[in-house]
DNA sequence: AATAATTTTGACCAGTTGGTCAGGTTTTGG
DNA sequence: CCAAAACCTGACCAACTGGTCAAAATTATT
């Protein structure tokens, strides 16, 4: 994982604080999480044991249960975490933006976010493939209602003349599936690159082979054609 | 799951035999591995259990293990049989197809794939997911080289005139993510259409929506534009 | 310093897991 | 019809599972 490495100021983000009440909580939750999440990624939700998840913690299990009680809790709660991450990523799409500048950049946000956080698309790649059962509500609700706000805003485009009519729901899903795919595939695509691991223009390469995909594909310009 | 509805013959297919060495063999050997791609679907590899599985198949756990030994080599035959079906389909890809028709059927083919068999589709994401740890070698070399020979045909058709460069890999990355994710995800994709299952006509929808990207993605022409 | 609140953890438990096996039944080939 | 091969399965096991708990250690508050 390479550093976010901002410059160290004082005290640079909440988490650096070492003193004072509920520091232990905070630092030992985000541990867990951060082993979770790992674990979750990589085994699915029956294959996560509690003991993996403490050991990669580098804590024992009973503090584990301590801060979440079930694992079942511990998993609800890495997929808010992840959840958290994706709502408002579509915050670009506007009725005033220009389509092509902004599925260009929503799509290469997209891709920036399979390559920094993985295991998070895998662990939720895994809820929908196992039927979704703990996030329903999101999907009916919370995702719905968004994928109907920027459907408008899709709508509008196609009035102002700015772009062809496309299904929302295929394109929305299109984007999704081929930049996750590059989280949640990405052995199967290295193995067909012939690297052992993607590197950051692979990454680009995949951004920009969508990007031409969907523009074109929404009747917007892109490249020479 | 609909009927394959073939006129009934003397002899439909060759699992309707019902006497002669073997048969009983084949006939729980395939009601094993049915069930277990059910299962490991909806479990994953961990997650799934041998009863579970001979629970579904309706025979005593002992008599999954007399047939598959262990569990692992059991998760092996179902990855076989899946990847038999995976591998053949990119036989329409020739140099001397049109582009654009040989990619369509392409895609419209994988999108039946999404359709008719969903649960290999989970299967095969639920082990890459994981990491591939059962399917390194078939992703390094057969897939890789089936890659390899479908590039050249690509290439081959750029070369002719008949289409814009583009990365092979992404292409063809592309087109399994959108397509299997109809597979994968489809709780989500019902989610956002508000049904509780995709229609045929969901699924026409979406192959066009992807036909369409990828068509114009390669510089060629698809609908009005 | 004394007390209260929080955190830590080894030991433990009941239920589940993949896998085994011996002794039985059925099917097959002659 | 009979012996051999194939098939079946209840009962069992050691390892592992998520979860509990009480006693101890640490940290926070007064």
């Amino acid at each position: 994982m390479s550093e976010t490495a901002a410059k160290e100021g004082p005290l640079r983000e909440a988490e650096k604080e070492e003193t004072g009440p509920g520091h232990i909580r905070q630092r030992n939750r985000t541990l867990i999480l951060t082993a979770a999440e790992e674990i979750f990624a990589e085994q699915g939700y029956r294959g996560a044991t509690t003991a993996a998840i403490a050991e990669r913690a580098g804590l024992p299990k009973a503090n584990v249960h301590y801060y979440f009680g079930t694992k079942e809790a511990l998993y609800r709660a890495v997929l808010e975490d992840i959840l958290g991450l994706w709502l408002g990523e579509l915050d670009r799409l506007t009725e005033e933006s220009d389509p092509a500048e902004a599925l260009a950049d929503y799509i290469r946000a997209k891709i920036v976010h399979s390559r920094e956080r993985p295991l998070a698309s895998r662990v939720y790649a895994n809820e929908m493939i196992r039927g979704a059962k703990h996030t329903r509500d999101f999907l009916k609700q919370d995702l719905k209602s968004l994928v109907k706000t920027k459907s408008r805003v899709l709508e509008s485009w196609v009035a102002q003349g700015k772009m062809e009519p496309v299904d929302p729901v295929h394109l929305f899903s299109i984007i999704w599936a081929a930049t996750q795919h590059y989280a949640d595939f990405e052995v199967q695509v290295s193995a067909l690159t012939g690297r052992r691991q993607m590197t950051a223009k692979d990454y680009d390469d995949a951004a920009e082979t969508i990007v031409r995909m969907v523009l074109r594909g929404c009747g917007l310009r892109y490249g020479k054609a």
